[in-house]
DNA sequence: ATGAAAGCGCTAACAT
DNA sequence: ATGTTAGCGCTTTCAT
């Protein structure tokens, strides 16, 4: 049997004031108006008797439950845990509770967990892991839910978003490769219904354009998931096309890796005949050779920003915050890129599928 | 402003009947007591008037908030976030919703985050991080709190525990390397103040004895932390105890990948010259040279089997459940293992360092 | 400075 | 089969 909790109202009889003086006694900001010998009385009886405040009661009281939800897509996913602990980091220290949900991607589970989340009453939501329209979390927003979605924006909304540099990013390991030789530059492109692969394949053609590189739409080919086993394919996918390519700009580390992994498997050496890139420098890169070329964005950071526009939103500061953050993003050269070694190694590429 | 949301009463004035009705009628089980006509009409106004149930008022009332608390060290670290889908699967479709604290291994950050959980009165908590002996669960149990720990037990206590199968895995390891002729074998181990480091320390033990391999415990080393630098670091130390060695057994895989990149780092071949071999199978490891032969433990098990004992705890079914779950493990062969050589290469082995 | 009383939204024992 | 009533533990307005 669970052991009953002393509540205010315990602490009231023991020491023979009214609940809503042990109440205001034992709140930081009430207690000004209370006699200091009655408070001392208080705080020890509280003390002694072990007392904790009842969250559940008081939220019902106040409507606010000191708690907000995150979702994300999955929690297995690498890049996620270092954002939690971002939020965390902030959210935490303020009293408030994550409740942390995997949308796997998936709309209607989206939506029943965004349920769940509200009907816990959570004073706010962090979204990392908003579809491309996502009617459901903008509903919640117009009914004044405080929302802030994390590297996505939804669009025609005004949910205030954080989000990486893509632009930058993609545009600075573009120029990288150019600086090492590079002219036929693959891409493998994420998923177009995630954020992120839309985003970066927008990036690719624009910083393309902007360093005059010519893009042969053939050399883009699209992941349906961000994942190992699609980045092989895709880099299959390259090879049958014929065209050569000298480097590989990813949309992100896990493809890369795929893709090196595949031409490992067909004899092609990784940075020699072809570079390789990835994005995100997520954990545990260090360990796998060759290293990854990657762009590192910043997870920690990411959540820690999303977190602090979530409090100001929560605190009915909502004219006060940018709609639009949008967090730099810096170029990590390892490994798996390096100079084009000479024009054989690109017959060599076309000659090979 | 957050919009109000409709409550029973509304439905109750909306339907013209009471809100105890309502309630009712809304409710699975009291359903049945109800006329089914009065049921389609509370339905059909809850519906129109998207309602959904505050469940901080029902948990104020019923005395179960319907979450659970879920205490890991780290989140980042590799191994959890599959536990957690684990945990995840099976109370998330019960209606469940958990609440989810990293303790950083710190004692004082744990007995805070414990009184958090417990001002938001979970219902239960699976702790994936107590230390050694850990009195402030012990009480919260004591208090009634259902509480099931994972990958580690409280001693002297009656709190039920699930792990992995310690002994079995070790056990199955050494048998492995001695299968490839390997008869000095070094171990590097966890740190002694956590659960896993013990066990293994201990199980590496017993095995030798088992198998009647010599242990030397100048190939003994212990790690502070869980992590490839110590890897590394205890490597070198057993590197410069002169004593000959052509295996490492390592508590973890980090500690694992640790010590093959500082053998690398000194021209030592893993495995041609040296085995080394890991604990867990944690993800991303097919993606590593070589690749690791480890013990898989039972990662989203361990979590859903976690959950499903603390389900029967919430039950009250606490004489019915038992105090011990030991899953199984398997061996994994990778590449990090070979045969041994020659004898030259203990020698090599013991001239390098 | 403190007490009294109401009520957050819900459930459950009791009454009809 | 439905209504009445009470109350979970807390906060907060209104009295005193």
């Amino acid at each position: 049997m669970l052991k009953k909790r002393t509540t205010l109202k315990d602490i009231a009889r023991e020491t023979g004031v009214h609940v809503s003086t042990v109440s205001r006694a034992l709140d930081p900001v009430e207690r000004k108006n209370i006699t200091e010998e009655v408070v001392k009385r208080i705080q020890a009886a509280a003390d002694a008797l072990g007392y904790r405040p009842n969250r559940i009661a008081a939220g019902l009281r106040t409507n606010r439950t000191m708690s907000v939800g995150v979702m994300i897509p999955d929690i297995t996913n690498l890049i996620f845990p270092p954002i939690l602990r971002g939020i965390e980091s902030v959210l935490e220290p303020l009293g408030y509770a994550s409740i942390i949900v995997n949308t796997d991607s998936d709309r209607d589970r989206e939506i029943r967990l965004l349920d769940v989340l509200r009907d816990r009453g959570v004073d706010g939501i962090i979204h990392a892991a908003v579809l491309r329209s996502d009617p459901s979390i903008a509903k919640a927003a117009q009914d004044g839910l405080p929302v802030v979605t994390l590297n996505r924006k939804v669009e025609y909304s005004d949910i205030p978003y954080v989000i990486s540099d893509e632009d930058a990013g993609i545009c600075q390991m573009l120029r990288h490769l150019r600086q090492l030789g590079h002219e036929r530059i693959a891409h493998i492109a994420g998923p177009q219904e995630l954020s992120t692969g839309q985003l970066r394949l927008a990036a690719f053609r624009k910083a393309a354009d902007d360093l005059s590189v010519a893009v042969d739409e053939e050399l883009i080919v699209t992941a349906t998931r961000f994942d190992e086993q699609e980045g092989g394919r895709c880099l299959a996918a390259l090879l049958s096309s014929g065209k050569p390519f000298t480097a590989v700009l990813c949309a992100n580390d896990r493809l890369a890796l795929g893709a090196i992994e595949a031409l490992r498997e067909r004899g092609i050496d990784c940075p020699r005949q072809v570079s390789v890139t990835g994005f995100n420098d997520m954990p545990l890169l260090e360990l796998i050779r060759p290293k990854l070329t990657t762009v590192r964005i910043q997870q920690h950071g990411a959540g820690r920003a999303a977190a602090n526009i979530l409090l100001r939103l929560m605190n009915a500061e909502t004219p006060g915050v940018d709609i639009e953050t949008v967090l730099p993003v810096e170029l990590v050269v390892r490994e798996s890129t390096a100079p084009v070694f000479d024009a054989r190694n690109r017959r060599g590429m076309a000659g090979s599928n």
